[in-house]
DNA sequence: CGACAATGAAAAA
DNA sequence: TTTTCCTTGTCGC
């Protein structure tokens, strides 16, 4: 379930429960045996995300950093001490004398140095989530650009954190057709796109889940049904091809775009 | 029990 | 542009 929110609210998460601590470091699955050996004993410090990558600093002899990007299909459980016995996918577990936490099915789970941390931050780019973002840095490159708007908003180079529910959401939010160049945005549009994402993104962290859907929009308010779809929060658009508009009534369309399924309505996102 | 999809992205070609 | 990697839940047979 991973887009920039979730990653942030894990950020919080590991810290809250291990902070300070110096947890037993293990990889049931093995992928991550030899790095979670040299950390065992080693007190977690601090936590931190950008955009969709989550780094949990250890001090051990010098800083060293877990490196985790849930990629697709990851996920973290958390739970209270004692742990259950592990089950075979579990490549990263934590324990401490209150509490477990288990990681499933990462892209990437790996020890790093400071050097190549900050290499990553470094091919990433602001992160509305992060109080260090600069918007106009993003607006640059989507300014000069001839993809589309649909397509930038998915790459971190440009903006980071940012995945498929909230690209398609945020461009229904501003009325903006997905396939419009990024060269055509205005300042304006990209300074609210920018400040929209920033506020349901916040929410997306303290909720855990992402909700789009202003209030005077939302099913209680317009006396339609509640949402049918499990992905957990109420949207305009995302997954809801073929089905009407909650705004115009129109049928919600999708289609390839960047290598994903965009949802969009032709008729309110117009330009 | 296999097919398939799912909020992602890097590597290979 | 295509392939590859990672896991789990659901659906149809």
């Amino acid at each position: 379930m991973p887009e920039g929110h979730t990653i942030h609210r894990l950020a919080q998460d590991y810290a809250a429960a291990f902070q300070g601590t110096a947890p037993q470091v293990t990889s049931p699955q093995g992928k991550f045996t030899d790095s979670a050996a040299l950390l065992t004993g080693t007190e977690l410090t601090r936590t931190e995300a950008h955009g969709k990558h989550l780094f949990l600093g250890f001090s051990g002899s010098g800083d060293e950093w877990i490196h985790i990007h849930l990629g697709l299909f990851g996920k973290v459980n958390f739970g209270p001490a004692p742990p259950p016995p592990p089950t075979d996918t579990v490549r990263l577990r934590l324990a401490n004398t209150t509490a477990y936490v288990d990681l499933r099915g990462p892209t990437t789970c790996a020890l790093i140095t400071p050097p190549e941390k900050r290499a990553i931050h470094d091919r990433l780019g602001p992160d509305p989530l992060r109080e260090d973002a600069d918007p106009d840095a993003a607006y640059h490159r989507v300014h000069r650009s001839r993809t589309t708007i649909a397509a930038l908003l998915m790459d971190q180079k440009v903006i980071a954190g940012v995945g498929n529910v909230y690209r398609a959401e945020v461009l229904f939010r501003h009325r903006i057709d997905p396939y419009r160049p990024g060269r055509d945005i205005t300042a304006s549009e990209w300074d609210a796109i920018w400040h929209d994402l920033v506020e349901l993104m916040r929410e997306g962290v303290r909720n855990n889940r992402i909700d789009t859907v202003r209030p005077e929009h939302t099913p209680e308010a317009m006396g339609r049904p509640p949402r049918v779809d499990d992905h957990g929060g109420e949207v305009y658009v995302y997954r809801r091809a073929h089905l009407p508009c909650h705004l115009c009534g129109g049928e919600i369309r999708t289609a390839d775009l960047a290598a994903r399924n965009l949802f969009w309505c032709p008729a309110c996102q117009r330009d």
